[in-house]
RNA sequence: GGUCGCUUAGCUCAGUUGGUUAGAGCGCUGCAUUGACAUUGCAGAGGUCACAGGUUCGAGUCCUGUAGUGACCACCA
């Protein structure tokens, strides 16, 4: 043995033993319990960071269910993550000098299809470099024909119970990367802006003026009324009257709201019901007609005025200059777009629509009978809020990456035909064959909220009934709402069973100062770095270690090299026994008389084995109760500062000496800490299983 | 404006249902080195558990309030 354990010299091997063996393939036992955990598929085409390693709680679990005897499948995914993957691919076309436009749809998708393919296999070989016990033999990929089968029947199912819909409402355009989002999707960002207010002057008829004060000038050619508080006597006598938009003098109402704020600017509004929100309500309930200025190309059009076919931040511009507008330095939120960061352009545009209501009220009631728990409890209050705020849910996405939706179009009678995935054959309402499909993809979240049903369905019925529902689902709660909350709505939806009894969110990983990591701060950890410098066992337990469940976690290299410390002192420890089984052998040999230190030793011994029993029982306990940190710790303690520190101190003259029985006795409870620990440290207690058992024995064939 | 958190040793954090002298990792101080391990061992310093009330035989833990801090949601003409 090395007096160091060298991770490197390890795990590779230990890894390709595991699975040549199989030990990490699922299979339908009947005569065992089953316990079901489906990995949130990373993302096919990128590297895996920090937050990928949290899955290490799953890993925790399922080695713990085996050692318990259970039958477990952990199931290993990819996904295809469209709008992301697609983002990731226009950046590299473009480093061609090539867009998207470029090429026709099948071959644009063809080509990222390619990408993907090329770039999947790192992902993977990360997760096994971590130590994961994934089935690989049943991996999944988002856009398997399976999977896209189901995601179809689930649509199809929807619309036929009336809970999909196509209406033409704002959404959140992006006008660069020509995509809308759903509400989660969107980045809030505060700005400041010197000239951000401006005073905007509408000539009445008949005489007079009315100022109103806006964000948005350029949006003025969209007007088709101005609005007051009904009570503010500034303009109770401009009531009815009509005024008139600057520069196209268009005539417009001049209507009353109670929505209208008076102590804001001049306590009178422009309603431009294409591009603003609240205005689209308000256009809605005053049966105000609805006029688009702003294109999808982010340019104005149909304004009859030289500021058509300008962007609107330049038209913005020349606008104030031209009509000299007074501006004022205000705070406003601008919507951003997630991936590119440019402002969203609320833009009126058809799609698809899930109604949510039903679909939640069914998640509220499992959470409700505990059909699903939430661990940690703090969490189902976020779940219960969600659930009960959802909006409709746009599920449409102007992207090729994805699943594109099963609806067709028909040119004569301007009805939906929606299938199962099948192109129809005739329009089901005119009868006419004149059909073209939707251009739209499905939202990612809407393929992978139908995840654990449609894995477990692909695999095969008896592998369904089998592993459904899962045991665990667990993930970061950032993505709570998005996934989690959906995975159940529609998971319900389509079983009628929740899809998982226990939930388990991790909290985000941050720096050692608590700051949020991210490229742009510089302080993103590469987890395959911190594996090949400390070993996947101490990135691993330096996550678990001291941590709350749920809670965020500080990060820090210390921490990891400390638990590389941990591996090395274990490894260094069944060193000392191995050693000692030859001194031991030889003492006996040269006829050193072992009786006479029996008895003291044997209390001793005895101390320890009891010492071990307690904490046995504690750690089985903790990780029952996904404690798990508390049981690392635990068996942390007991190994280094009990059994180390405490007993091999006070019983290494004697076992050395050729007490026998002793050194057994130290050699069983060593070994079974080493079962305790494998959950967390996989590869180093497999290691030195292998130095006691043989090479061809392993730790994972022991029961607990 | 709403919701959910957080405030414990120099730093980063544990502390399960309230129960003896409040813990860990790192850091710090002193000592120890051919003996399993210096990626080590032994000894030690360091906390009025944010603050103020309350409940209780007993509060870091439960309740109320205050201050600071963070995340998310909604609104923002």
């Amino acid at each position: 043995m090395d007096s160091k354990f060298i991770p490197s010299d390890h795990e590779k091997k230990i890894y390709d033993f595991w699975e040549k063996k199989g030990y990490f393939e699922a299979k339908i036992d009947p005569k065992k319990k089953p316990f079901t955990i489906i990995l949130p598929p990373p993302n096919a085409n990128a590297d895996l960071h920090l937050g990928h390693a949290m899955y290490t709680y799953e890993d925790i679990m399922i080695r713990f269910k085996k050692l318990r005897g259970y039958s477990t499948f952990w199931l290993s995914g990819a996904d295809h993550a469209g709008f992301e993957t697609q983002f990731v691919f226009e950046k590299h076309l473009k480093k061609q000098d090539k867009s998207r436009f470029d090429y026709d749809r099948e071959t644009l998708y063809k080509m990222i299809w390619d990408f993907v393919i090329k770039n999947r296999g790192t992902m993977e070989t990360q997760l096994r470099a971590l130590g994961f016990s994934l089935d690989w033999s049943k991996t999944l990929f988002t856009l398997d024909e399976k999977i896209v089968s189901t995601v179809y029947k689930t649509f199809k199912k929807l619309h036929d119970d009336g809970l999909i819909y196509r209406s033409k409402r704002l959404v959140n355009y992006c006008t660069f990367d020509g995509t809308s989002f759903s509400d989660l999707e969107v980045l809030d960002k505060e700005v400041e802006v010197e000239r951000g207010l401006f005073h905007l002057e509408y000539s009445i008829k008949g005489g007079g003026s009315i100022t109103v004060a806006t964000t948005r000038p350029e949006t003025m050619f969209g007007d088709v009324a101005l609005m007051v508080h009904p009570k503010d006597k500034r303009y109770s006598s401009l009531i009815g009257k009509i005024a008139l938009i600057p520069v196209i003098n268009k005539e417009i109402p001049i209507i009353t709201d109670e929505y209208v704020d008076m102590d804001f600017g001049t306590g009178a509004v422009k309603v431009t019901p294409a591009h603003d929100f609240n205005d689209f309500e308000i256009g809605k309930k005053h049966n105000l007609p609805s006029i688009q200025v702003i294109g999808f190309d982010g340019k104005l059009y149909g304004t009859g005025t030289k500021y058509d076919g300008m962007r609107v931040a330049p038209a913005r511009a020349l606008l104030e200059e031209d009509l000299k507008l007074e501006a004022k330095k205000h705070t406003l939120v601008l919507k951003t777009c997630y991936k590119c960061g440019k402002t969203l352009e609320p833009l009126p545009l058809a799609q698809w629509y899930v109604k949510v209501k039903p679909l939640a009220d069914n998640a509220l009631e499992a959470l409700k009978k505990k059909e699903t728990v939430i661990v940690p409890k703090k969490f189902e209050k976020h779940a219960l809020n969600w659930l009960t705020n959802f909006h409709d849910w746009n599920i449409s996405r102007q992207i090729v990456w994805g699943i594109r939706i099963p609806a067709w179009k028909c040119e004569d009678c301007s009805e939906w035909t929606v299938t199962d995935g099948q192109a129809p054959s005739s329009c089901i309402h005119c009868k006419k064959s004149n059909l073209v499909q939707d251009e739209d993809t499905f939202d990612t979240w809407f393929s992978s909220g139908q995840w654990p049903v449609a894995t477990l369905k692909a695999l095969g019925e008896d592998y369904f009934n089998y592993f459904y529902p899962t045991s665990v689902m667990e993930t970061g709660y950032d993505i709570l709402p998005w996934w989690v909350c959906r995975m159940m709505m529609l998971g319900i939806y389509m079983t009628g069973e929740t899809p998982f009894n226990t939930i388990f969110l991790h909290g985000l990983i941050r720096d050692s100062k608590g700051a949020k990591m991210s490229k742009s701060r510089g302080n993103v950890v590469n987890p395959m770095i911190m594996i090949e410098k400390y070993g996947a066992d101490a990135l691993r337990a330096a996550l678990i270690f001291g941590t709350g469940e749920g809670n965020d976690i500080s990060f820090s290299e210390d921490k990891v090299r400390s638990m590389r410390n941990f591996a090395n002192k274990i490894w260094n420890m069944g060193r000392f026994l191995m050693m000692t089984r030859h001194s031991g052998a030889q003492a006996i040999e040269s006829q050193v008389d072992p009786i006479g230190h029996s008895v003291p030793s044997r209390m001793t011994i005895e101390d320890l084995e009891k010492e071990f029993q307690t904490l046995k029982k504690q750690v089985m306990k903790d990780m029952e109760a996904y404690r798990f940190s508390s049981a690392l710790n635990s068996l942390y303690e007991f190994i280094w500062h009990r059994y180390a520190d405490f007993y091999i101190e006070q019983l290494k003259v004697e076992a050395q000496s050729g007490n026998i029985t002793l050194t057994k006795k130290l050699e069983e409870v060593y070994l079974d800490s080493l079962v305790l620990l494998h959950p967390f440290m996989p590869f180093v207690t497999e290691a030195l299983w292998n130095v006691f058992n043989g090479e061809e024995r392993s730790i994972l064939e022991e029961q607990l």
